[in-house]
Formats: C-alpha cells, structure tokens, sequence
RNA sequence: GGGCAAUUAGCUCAGUUGGUUCAGAGCACCUCGUUUACACCGAGGGGGUCGGGGGUUCGAAUCCCUCAUUGCCCACCA
C-alpha cells in the first residue's frame, strides 16, 4: 500500500470536519460529566476572519478540545455580536452608495436595510472558523440582537432602573459627529494631534483695553458665554468685575474669576465655552454661566454661527481664524500639540455635547468585581497576570456609563414617553406593562398604548455583551434553568487586552450583579498580531494576510501550529509566514513518522525483540511522560506555546530522532510484532497530546493506523494518563546519546562514511550501566564494542565525564592534533577544578549555602578530579 | 502629566523563591551528508561580557538604586 510522503492537508481537513459534524461530537447536553465551557468573543456579524480572530479562535480550539479528550463535557458556545455602531455605519454607507440618505428613512425601513445586510454578510465569519477546525457546538450559535438574547438585554435594563442605577441625564458627553451618536468614555481614542495655539484679543466693555486669551479653538467664540482669569493674577486684578466683548459676536460677557485657570498656560486668560468643553461646563455650572451650543448634530454651526452657519468645524476655524486675522483681533499663533479625543470606531473627532443621555451608576457595582480579581486567591484569574493592574486602574476610577446611543441598530431603550415633560416617562419590559405603569404615574387612567412614544435610541453594543456569558444560557431571563445551572459559570474566556474594558470587566460586573458569581475562571489575554516589522495589521497597510488562503496553503493545523509556536499569552506576535510554513513542516514530519510505522507493518513477525528496542521503548515511555508533565503543568499556566514547543521537541528529536532510528529494522529485515505493537501504542499516545494543537492530522492518522468506528474517533478519545517515571533512566539515556553524538563526531571528523562499522573501545571509569549499549552500537554502527582498561593503538578518542571511548583507526593518527585536544580538555578541566575548590575554600560559601549546594560542589570537585587523572594518563600513554 | 511592563544569541522568546553542568530553546546562519519514512530531511558547528552604571551578598540574568530606550494603559490644562 503506497503512503503518499507528502502531507496533504487539503484532502484531509474538510473530510473530518464533516465527519465530526456529522457524528455530533462537537455537540454539548447536561450530563453527569463535570462541565467544561467556553463562551466564544462574539465576532461583529458582518466581519470577516482575520489573524487576530484565528489565533484567538485556535487557543479556544486547543483548550477545548484537550478538555474534551481529558473527558470533561466540553461546551464551546459560538455567536455574533451585532456590533451597533459599527454595523450600522456600513449600512448607512451603503444606502449612501445606492443614493439613499438614513435620514429619509422611518425606524423600520432603516432596520430592513440592516437586517438584508446582515442575512447577506451575517455568519460568513463563523463558517470561516470551521476551516480553521474550531469545534464549537454549533447548534447553540447565538446572534446578541436575536429573539432569545434580545428580551435579556430589556430586562437587564428594566431591572438596573427599578434598582435605581440606570438614570436618564443631562450631562456633558462624547459626540461622534459622524455616527451622530454618544459614546462612552471608553469608544474614545485620545491622539496627539499637531494644532496651533491661537491668541485672540477681546475688548474690555467700556474701555479701549483689550485681553488676549489664547485658544486652540477659536470656532467656539461663538458659544463663550465668559472670560475666567485667576483671582490671585495680579495682572489682571484691575478687570475684575468687568465685562468683555466676544468679537465678531459683540456679545457682552463677564469676566469672572476662578483659580482653576492655570497662571502659565498661554496668557493666563481662558475663554469660558461651557456648552463644548467639559471644564467650561464646570466653570460655568459653578458661575451660572449662559450655555450656547453652536453645533448641529454633524458639528456643522447652527445659526450662533453668524455667517459660518452651515460650515463644518473645522473649515470654520480656519476661515474663522482667516477673518480674525484681517480684522486685527488674532495677534498671533503657536505651534502646538495636544490630546485630541476620536471616536474607536468612526475615527472622527469627538465633540463634548451636553445632551439627555441614559447613563449606568458603576460606583457600587464593581466592587465585588474588584473583589474577584484582585484579592488574593480570587475567583477570577488574569493571564498573563500584568493586566491585574491595569485592571484596578479602571476599576478604580470608574465613572458612569452612558449606554444611550443614538442609533437605529441595536436593542431601543424600553423607556417609553407619556407626556411632553423630560419626567413623563416610565420603563417596562413590554409597552402594555409601560401603559399600565404609565397609568398609575401619571394619574390619567384613559392613556391608551397610542399615546406612549418609545425613547428613540438603542443601547450601547457591551450593554448587551456584558451579559453574554448568562444571555446564551438564557441565564438572565430563567436564572434557574438546567443548562445555566450547568454550564455556569464558565471556565477560560480568551480574548485580546484591548477589549478588558469593554468587556472583560463588564462581564465581570454584570456575573455578580445577576448569579453573584464569576462568569469565568480564567482569562487568557493575547497578543495583537503584528506583522514582522512589529506594525499592526491593518487593512490600509495591506500586511495583513488572507486568513483562509493561508489554511489553503499551510493546511489549518499548519498554520494552528505556526500561530501558537511563538506566542505568549499577553505578548504581541509577530506574524511571518515562516512560521506557518514551520507548522507545515511539523505535520509533515508526524506524517512520515506515521508511514515508516505503517511500512513495518505487513512485514512484522513474531521473533525476538532485540534488546536495544526495548529499552529504547523503555525509556521513550518514560520520556514521553516526562514531557506530559511539562505540558500539562504548562498548561495550567496557560503557556501554550511552551506547551507546544515541548511536544514538538518530543517528536521531533525524541520520537522520530531516537526512537524510531532504534527500533527501525536495517533494511530489507523485519520487524517484530511486540516491537510494532509497542510503537503503535506510544504513536498514539503521541496523537492524542498533538490532537488540540493539530486536529486534523491527528485524526486522520489515528484512523489510518487502523479501522475505528465513531466511538473510537480520536476527538472524544481520551488524554494519555499522567504515571511516575523512572528519572535515572532519562539521564542514563543522556549518557548513551552523548556517546552516539561524540561517535558521530569523530566519523565526520575523519570522514568515515555512516555505512561503515567500526569499533568501540570504552575505558569505564565511572561504572556506566551497559544496558545501552545495543543502543550505542545500532546509532553509532558499532561491530564491536569492547570494554578495556588500555588505551588501544592509534585510535581517535573523546571523554564523558571520567569514561574514555576509542575508536580504533586503521590510518596514521595524528597525535599532534589528539594530544592538543586533551591538553585542552585538561586546562579547561584544571581551571574549573580550581574555581570550584576556591568557593569550597570560601569559609562563609560552605556555612551560609545549603547543604545541598555545597554538596553538589564537592560532587563536581570529584568529577573533576576523576577526569583530570584519566586526562593525564592519556597523555602520558601519547606522548 | 500619572501608572504599569519590558530590555538575555541575527530574530522570537524561556530562565521558577539569587546557588547543580562555566547562560537555554525554536527559527535563521555555516559545514557535511541522500538509492533503504520525511530536503516540509539528517549529522555537526558558530554565535550572548544577560540595555549602561552603581550597590547588597560568600555568590546576581535573578534583589536594591540610578540612567537610557521601547511598549502599553490612564488623564479635562485652554
């Protein structure tokens, strides 16, 4: 039967994947088994795969399935979000595309629009996810604005307002002009951006003087309402009481006097804008200042604007400045940089707007939060365990949360309106309980459910994301349903740092506040892809690369491998193909490994085991434990890469580098059938550690070894048991591979072909076992290894510790060159010797160090000198 | 402006409470090798005064101080 030598993972993965759909192995349901679930970041539903969701989506895969295959009834919860403002800007520009404006749509035909959009794009991301070989159980996929999620969010809300923590307010926020939407304090991203400083000179009323103020605003005249200088500024105490004059406006306001204005900064006069600045809103709630809000929603002015109405912001402050310029009344501008606030999102630059927004009372709600994380042994664990910190830093200084958004697309607010008054409204979770509440508060018993107007903006996106790990068990609505009783809380989230905020936390929040418990154990935060010159990835840059031609060309578990090789969890990674095609490689090689065993076994007989097979299946079986132990231990400390590393190593070098190199039959021999039956074994021990990193291969060599039926699938198989093993047998191996190394090195030295046998000669000062010895002579091919106490005629040598091994030479030896090497030997030997009997010298080394140290010490003393003598007796014979 | 983290081989990173083998791995690099699983391979090799400077200690990549550089988070100075 002919192996193909080649890896084709694209015949291969689609094969399984349709094969573990069908037998339904991805598929969760209560049952006695401890629980072990993972709810999915849920990916905006119009968005498309990248690398960051495939290094995300492979980690979730791998800690799956490896729960699955311990035997933990493994539950991984797929879904979407629908992304409020970022859907709903693709829509809009869509409709834009086709001619159509958002603003001569009703609610309704808007959200038409969206949903069409969404059916369209919708879900193209979670079957992109299936290529990558994620085994999510997909008949509990979930869509944050879908029928069952939907009424969570409303009741969520009903229940904070009726708690008293949701509340509607007038307050300064963040405008996206763009989006024509607020935005919390997190959506806004603060850029240094390079702007000028411009000093402006108003009339003081009555008099011929003028006051210079300076602004890096100078649009917002047209809304001061005051100019503020410091009480303690005796340069300006002659003005205090006076008025001013905004120029251009005429507008007379009053100078006040408040100690916030900082004495250094520009002229030590500021100009007082309350209605677009939140310190102004400050000074002038503090002053009872006028509040004149120049901006239309799409921070164009509005008539305060004068001549600008209409004009865009920023194209004011230039004609503007232009204007003032001519006029005389703009002295001068700086250069000068600042932290301009931008929308996440739409990357507009946010305008302060006062505006009735519904904001979340934090305060005491993330106290048990805090609690969870940060005390220690808490419920709650970051990894890596740095963002701890930053973590308290928001905590800790967390302000309330507008969750108003202006927007069609989204859960709309179930506030709903009876009267013209702010105060007339009340909040329910269908309109008919609002009318009957509406009823009673407003006193009118005729209201009809046509006289109720339901508040017109949709819910912050995370107001609905924050409950995601109760809403997908429908935890919110029925607390006390089987499945949320079961799969709550869950165990691992994993997703980037950048959403800890948005999130993570919120999530965090929202756990105790509904179960009073966690919604999770462990976070793992990873890394943003990068590419190699350490530059984001991002679509303008075009360094991004196709996330599915990648699983074309490396095979999914190439690129599984090639993603998790070099990634710590919290460290960014620095995306090169190489690594993929590193990945590609590492299947490739358990392939291969898989075809030599598969070629042994028509020819497998019984007969002898030679004695070199079986302690080499000895000691791989106590190898192979060995690096379990790492793996798992690794695993809890959610070091993936470490993980993975380790294992590639064990095959690599241990499993296809030693072992099977032993056992291998010299050609055209057989093999032996407990020989073959014990590789057949430790092959598979080795498939069910390689199965979460690299599914599919796995599989299909698992079902290559021999028929399985579904019940034997290696996807629901189990993890090998973790047992003792035998340590001195792993360093007696040590010992046996430094010969074969030291054997390889005299042939390459001498140029003695690897066909030809040579001899072996060991002089064994330090009693090493001979149990290996069928192993040395296989490895080095060896015909005659012959333990002695003399050093044989010309013959090459190389040491162990105190042991000599000798290959005898046919040739004139070069003793020049033999005695140079073991003069090396020695002084460097010498020289270690004396280092280490002057720190056993050093009285306070042998009091203060413990015992254990001091004892290892004077172990490397003897060694030493035990290696000297053989070093100098050689010498003498040579010379 | 405040806080946090990092700085170890050409690259990406390990290095546990300071102490077994003079600092490790993977990749890359150099040399040699192929009719006998795999060139998506094998064997061997070179390469680091652990960012700089000080200190504590019998002993420091590891602890302390300081400087420098980089990254991240937070923040209303016009």
């Amino acid at each position: 039967m002919a192996i193909a030598s080649k890896y084709n993972s694209q015949l291969v993965e689609e094969k399984w994947y349709d094969y573990w759909m069908k037998h339904n192995f991805f598929h969760s349901e209560v049952d006695d088994r401890e629980p072990y679930t993972i709810v999915i970041p849920p990916p905006n539903v119009t968005g498309v795969l990248h690398m960051g969701h495939m290094l995300n989506n492979t980690i979730q895969d791998v800690l799956i399935r490896r729960a699955r295959l311990r035997g933990y009834n493994a539950c991984w919860v797929p879904g979407t979000d629908h992304a409020s403002i970022a859907t709903e800007a693709k829509v809009v520009a869509r409709l834009k595309e086709q001619g159509i404006s958002k603003n001569d749509l009703t609610r309704e035909e808007f959200l038409k629009h969206a949903y069409d959009w969404t059916d369209e794009y919708g879900g193209v991301i979670l079957e992109q996810l299936k290529k990558l070989g994620a085994s999510c159980d997909w008949e509990r996929t979930k869509f944050t604005l879908d029928e069952e999620l939907s009424p969570q969010v409303i009741k969520s809300f009903v229940d904070l307002y009726n708690k008293g923590l949701i509340y509607r307010g007038y307050r300064m926020v963040n405008w996206d002009p763009e989006a024509k939407t607020t935005l919390s304090d997190e959506e806004v991203i603060h850029v240094e951006k390079q702007g000028k400083l411009y000093y402006i000179n108003y009339k003081i009323e009555g008099s011929e003087e003028f006051l210079t103020v300076a602004t890096t605003r100078p649009e917002t005249i047209f809304g001061d309402t005051a100019i503020c200088i410091n009480p303690n500024d005796e340069r300006f105490s002659h003005l205090k009481g006076k008025k001013a004059i905004v120029p251009i406006v005429n507008r007379v306001i009053p100078i006040i006097e408040d100690e916030y204005v900082d004495l250094e900064f520009g002229t030590g006069c500021l100009k007082v804008t309350p209605a677009h600045d939140e310190n102004d809103k400050v000074l002038g709630d503090k002053h009872q200042l006028e509040v004149i809000d120049i901006f239309n929603d799409d921070a164009s002015l509005n008539s305060y604007g004068l001549h600008y109405e209409g004009q865009d912001r920023f194209v004011v402050r230039k004609n503007f400045a232009k204007e003032l310029e001519e006029k005389g009344i703009l002295i001068k501008t700086e250069d000068h940089t600042n932290k301009v606030g931008t929308s996440e999102r739409t990357k507009a630059i946010i305008e302060p707007k006062l505006s009735d927004q519904w904001f979340l009372k934090m305060e005491d709600l993330v106290k048990p939060a805090i609690k969870a994380v940060l005390s220690e042994d808490g419920p709650v664990s970051l990894h890596p365990k740095k963002f701890e910190n930053t973590y308290r830093h928001w905590m800790e200084n967390i302000r309330d949360w507008n969750i108003s958004r202006q927007l069609w697309w989204g859960h709309q607010i179930p506030a709903f309106y009876y009267g013209d008054n702010k105060q007339d409204f009340v909040v329910a979770e269908s309109i008919e309980a609002a009318l009957l509440l509406a009823k009673e508060k407003s006193g009118n018993p005729s209201l009809e459910i046509s006289d109720l107007k339901q508040d017109n903006d949709a819910l912050d996106t995370w107001f609905s994301s924050w409950l995601w790990p109760m809403s997908v068990f429908n935890g919110v609505s029925d607390p006390d349903n089987k499945e949320f009783n079961y799969y709550y809380p869950t165990q691992d989230l994993v997703t980037g740092p950048d959403i800890l905020f948005f999130w993570v936390a919120r999530m965090i929040i929202a756990g105790y506040e509904y179960t009073e418990k966690p919604p999770f154990k462990n976070v793992y935060l990873t890394g943003l892809v990068r590419d190699k010159q350490r530059r984001k990835m991002s679509k303008s840059l075009g360094n991004s690369p196709d996330a599915l031609k990648l699983i074309e060309n490396y095979g999914a578990d190439g690129v599984r491998v090639g993603l998790l090789l070099s990634s710590a969890a919290g460290n960014d990674l620095m995306f090169d193909e190489d690594l993929c095609q590193q990945g590609k490689g590492f299947v490739n090689k358990i392939w291969n490994a898989f075809r030599l065993i598969k070629g042994w076994e028509e020819n497998a007989i019984e007969k002898e085991q030679p004695q070199a097979a079986a302690k080499a299946i000895e000691w791989y079986t106590a190898k192979f434990q060995s690096v379990l132990q790492f793996v798992d231990s690794n695993f809890e400390k959610y070091r993936l890469s470490d993980s993975l590393m380790s294992i590639y190593k064990l095959i690599y070098d241990d499993f296809c580098g030693w072992l099977l190199e032993i056992v291998k039959p010299t050609y055209g021999d057989s093999m032996d059938i407990k020989t073959f039956n014990s590789i057949i074994n430790l092959l598979e021990d080795n498939l069910r550690v390689l199965h979460p990193f690299i599914p599919f291969a796995s599989e299909e060599i698992w079902q290559n070894i021999s028929s399985r039926t579904p019940e034997d699938a290696l996807i629901i198989n189990t993890y090998p048991e973790s047992r003792s093993f035998d340590q001195t047998l792993l360093n007696q191996f040590e010992i046996a591979a430094d010969v074969v190394s030291g054997i390889r090195t005299i042939r390459k030295e001498k140029n003695i072909s690897f066909k030809d046998t040579i001899e072996l000669h060991v002089i064994n000062n330090e009693k090493t076992t001979s149990d290996f010895d069928g192993i040395i002579s296989k490895l080095g091919n060896i015909n005659n290894l012959i333990y002695t106490s003399t050093t044989p005629e010309s013959a090459q040598s190389f040491r162990l510790k105190s042991n000599e091994y000798f290959v005898p030479l046919k040739g004139a030896i070069n003793i020049e060159e033999e005695l140079s090497k073991l003069n090396e030997e020695l002084t460097y030997t010498e020289g270690f010797l004396k280092s280490i009997s002057k720190k056993l010298s050093n009285e306070r080394f042998v009091a203060n160090a413990p015992e254990q140290v001091v004892a290892n010490e004077r172990k490397k003393v003897a060694d030493a000198e035990a290696k000297i003598e053989t070093l100098k007796s050689s010498i003498i014979k040579l010379s």
